[in-house]
DNA sequence: GCCATTCGTTTGGTCGTTGCACTATTGTCT
DNA sequence: AGACAATAGTGCAACGACCAAACGAATGGC
């Protein structure tokens, strides 16, 4: 009872991530992949059919000669992942299929900073029910996105959510009948950007937010750097310009004091300026700041510049310690990203050797959700038996 | 004829883990620890014994009541890894049986900075084969580590050893009949603490020796950290303090500048004094350096201090970045480390939350070779049927 | 001296993959 | 038009690996 069973759900895994990883195949040309024979592939595929998570396709005609082949697609009946962002003024989910497709997304929002966090809880069971009732795929499980640090699925640390720290996020979800993980959102971000950016599935790749603070994800190797606490690629209190301005956290020169959301509005505007007050839409204000940069501001331009050199000296570090092929810029630094790349690439090339890319993150604010949803689906992938059988018509 | 094999390998894995990570234990114990059956655990020990990897030992008296059973232990006839290291001044081989035991080890002067690299792998041919000649195990893999990063199995960039970038190690040592496999050597050192110091088997660790340069390797997850190109954690460029000292790489204030040896021997003297007289031993003038310390004197306790407080500074990116559990001190940090410490953790405190361990290697100069051995003893592990079945009396 | 207890092996059974044969479907050649 | 080659997918007997239970072996306790 215990090997032959997972002899078998690591055949139907392997099958899965192939057609994940290289598209609809045939059963014949699977079976040339994998290795295995073609009656097992087949046994295999009929397994995966069974429970919802293939299905055949069109017909393949390899332009030559031969009987043509059925193509197996991820998809079937289906399932889906839910993703759940919970953040300082607003909750999102979105819901991702096994090909990765987006089956569902809304944005709701809250003052969560303000509310009750069992309340909070509460608005994220009503609305992941709401949004699901809406999709036609069972749900095999749900991420949490944190902006703080996590241990299992209690938050640790939130800087921004006080009354979190210490609380079980998924014995508050329970509501949902699904599996809950929790992870912070720059790390769930990363995996997104690894998954399903235009750089999906770069081994290294390290990915910045900027937020209030800045926020960071690292994956190596294919794989999420945790750390001992789970507080690896938190970069927004790196310490590298000792003795400058005080940061939140009691010290001085944390790198998001000079790159952070309020060292650019601080250095493009006056306190009395409209982009500094408090209660206006982040979005409006950032779109303001591009709107002056466009027209040529030059506080404004030379604040992004400003900020620009900055994420550069500190990418200089991540990237001579970690190596990625890519540095993918996320949050607000991708919406005033045109203006940021020439400065950072500079003061990176002064920096480190050989080229190195930065881009911008495509994914929009959508990058936490996305990469929960994904990390919900991960168990099936790893292990296709966790769906039941489908009592089939 | 492709996954039962698999599954064969697997489980002789399983067992052969646990007998490494657990200790020698009874075929009853360790059917209970794996899941598997006492029947197929009898069998797996009984392959285990005829490819030589295990061997029965001595009665087990659990104390209670019961026929006793017999220890099944590492060992057998014995297979061996073996780890050479190339560096500037001399060769070094260390040979490991599966039980982590040093079968050999042998060190060599050598000008290897100054002779054709085919002559020096050459030497190391004849070198690896002297040193089987005197151990009674079976080798099964050869692991070379190189003072700068790798490809492959080819060299990518050597600072201090010119002419080895471009060179395919593995080719030069066909010679030794052994699989060769090649990495950095302060990668290969933190696997060594990973595996086998008194921090071994702790997942999230760096290591940093103190060399002409500074190496730096990082376990991340229990996988060293490699990034795209090889050069992941690699920390003697990073740009800590900007605009500071030349560097050898041709820019400003890298913590090799910082904290290497030649701002430690800079620092504790001037030009004429012996200590900075290049033709000496530089074992000889640390244990000066440690004899001056020790006797209070100022200059000398002010260098080290300031190295320390450097090491520090590198020490909090480093730890805010990976979060990890140990941070473990070789080279000639760990030869002077009891004046680095007390400076260390002040500027580590300074700038990290939380307590962090920082701690000195007790592998000395071995660190490097033992890592490399045991690399070489890998594939054993992940598939012991690589290793044939003796022809048994 | 007998019994309970634990160790290790033997035996029969199940499960999943393999290898081969067989049918199905298409293009090409005569 | 018809035969043939080529490729796709399925059915079936056999094999290998593990499992469950029963059995012999060795020891301590009464």
């Amino acid at each position: 009872m215990q090997t032959q069973g997972q002899v078998r759900s690591a055949n139907l895994a392997a099958v899965l991530a192939r057609l994940r990883d290289d598209g609809p195949r045939s059963r014949a040309r699977l079976a040339a992949d994998t290795g295995l024979t073609k009656a097992t592939v087949s046994s295999l595929v009929g397994e995966l059919v069974d429970r919802g998570l293939v299905a055949d396709g069109a017909l393949h005609r390899p332009g030559s000669v031969g009987r043509p082949g059925t193509l197996v697609e991820l998809g079937g009946r289906g399932v889906c992942g839910v993703g759940v962002e919970v953040n300082v003024d607003y909750l999102a989910v979105l819901v991702l299929d096994l090909r990765g497709e987006v089956r569902a997304e809304r944005r709701l929002a809250l003052d969560v900073a303000g509310s009750p966090a069992g309340q909070v809880l509460d608005a994220v069971t009503t609305l992941v029910r709401a949004v699901l009732a809406d999709v036609d795929a069972t749900p095999v499980g749900l991420t949490v996105a944190v902006p703080g640090s996590v241990q299992g699925t209690v938050v640790a640390t939130a800087p921004n959510l006080p009354g979190w720290p210490g609380l079980d996020v998924a014995a508050g979800l329970a509501g949902t009948g699904l599996p809950v993980t929790v992870a912070n959102d720059a790390d769930l971000s990363a995996l997104a950007e690894w998954s399903a950016g235009p750089h999906a599935r770069t081994p290294d790749l390290v990915y910045l937010t900027g937020e209030v603070g800045v926020g960071g994800g690292v994956v190596s190797g294919g794989r999420l750097l945790r750390g001992s606490t789970g507080l690896g690629g938190e970069v927004g209190h790196l310490a590298l310009t000792p003795g400058d301005a005080p940061c939140g956290c009691g010290r001085r020169g944390c790198w998001e004091t000079v790159v952070g959301l309020g060292a650019l509005l601080r250095a493009a505007a006056d306190p009395g300026d409209p982009l500094c007050d408090p209660g206006r839409d982040l979005e409006d204000r950032l779109a303001e700041v591009v709107a002056r940069a466009r027209a040529g501001d030059a506080r404004t331009l030379a604040a992004l510049t400003d900020i620009g050199t900055g994420l550069g000296v500190g990418a200089a570090v991540l990237v001579s310690l970690l190596d990625p092929a890519v540095v993918v810029l996320g949050g607000y630094f991708a919406v005033v990203g045109e203006f940021l790349l020439d400065p950072l690439t500079s003061a990176l090339a002064a920096r480190v050797e050989g080229p190195r890319r930065v881009v911008l993150s495509t994914l929009g604010f959508t990058a936490a959700v996305r990469g929960g949803a994904h990390v919900a689906l991960q168990p099936v992938f790893h292990d296709p038996t966790t769906v039941p059988l489908e009592a089939s018509a």
